[in-house]
DNA sequence: CAGACTTTTCAGAAATTTCTGAAATTATTC
DNA sequence: GAATAATTTCAGAAATTTCTGAAAAGTCTG
């Protein structure tokens, strides 16, 4: 252990919101860590740092792993595996966002699919539900995979004048798209 | 029980979904029941339907109301509680905006605005690196309470239209931010 | 205000998730 | 290819979350 309170802090408070995330604590904590590091960590420093079993440290690496959330690092002379996350925050967000949503709207969109795939089984107004959900999360995919495409610097254009865009919008003439029922 | 498979399929799915999104398996599947259902139901109907207690019922419908996801309806003679979602799937996707960033981005975003209040205690790099996250997280939430403002209408023309708000933005001369060390 | 109806609370049971230590696997060096 | 180093796997322990039944609390009616 032994961190300054600042960090002591953080960590606690990344391993706290965890669940809340989608994540456990232990990764949290892991990830909490690295984020307030200078320089990558390895399996071990971690271990002894956050005071956890060295199996739960390989497995909260496999997790930020698959989230992509952290990047691997090699020294000249040493073989074992060093953690960092990304400096570019942007780059994290952007990170995050898509993992969230493969694993949080890509399934239901396709289960969505898949049932109105069915047809007509005796219930209208349930299958009215469920391509309009459908199309909702059909369209909110859609911006988003424009949102994707922009690069950093027009990103962070588009977010930081975030109440420009509104009024510029209204400009905007496009008969509104007969797709959304309620709009 | 005794669903259409169509219902069926949809609740199982919600119920195995709810833990990535941060409930549990029970809400999740009343949430689906009431979504497909054109009318209101009461705790008892949620109760047989879905096969579980009186008072699992009970406390998924209270986490339900927690997160604004259902509405409450009466009947003359009728002193029961009755449930629905909202018609509009536009105010669905808002209220569960709106819930998931308070109980996931305001409470970090409290707590690093706290950590910073310190002031320097040893470590500039970590340091920085909350500073640059809650700035981050603050351009965010401004970006997100801009957007919370449009009514439903413009709202659902700024999703729609995506792809040409990104080309119109690019016309836009304003200097980048400089908050944002790395964009 | 007694009795019926409805909803909520809550302690413990059941289920699930997380964590650990030991063993297995993989990779590297001599 | 034996010895060493690093990482992963995995069965069971520990912790946490979810669910239930019973009891309590609240609400309405006559």
């Amino acid at each position: 252990m032994t961190f300054l309170p600042l960090h002591q802090d953080f960590i606690l408070h990344f391993g706290e919101m965890g669940s809340r995330w989608g994540i456990n604590r232990t990764v949290g904590q892991i990830y909490a860590l690295l984020f307030l590091s200078k320089n990558p960590l390895n399996a071990d420093q971690i271990t002894e740092k956050l005071s956890i079993s060295r199996s739960n440290t390989s497995m909260g690496l496999k997790e930020l792993q698959s989230w992509n959330l952290v990047q691997l690092r090699h020294f000249p002379g040493d073989r074992r595996d060093y953690f960092t996350t990304p400096e570019d925050l942007w780059e994290i967000m952007r990170v995050l966002i898509a993992e969230r949503k493969k694993r949080e709207i890509d399934p239901t969109l396709t289960r969505l699919r898949e049932l109105e795939m069915r047809g007509p089984g005796g219930d209208d107004y349930a299958e009215a539900r469920i391509a309009e959900l459908r199309e909702l999360i059909e369209v909110m995919t859609n911006f988003y995979d424009e949102m994707e495409k922009l690069e950093t610097e027009r990103l962070v254009k588009l977010i930081t004048l975030g109440g420009r865009i509104a009024r510029r919008l209204d400009q905007t003439k496009t008969a509104l798209p007969t797709l959304l029922k309620r709009p």
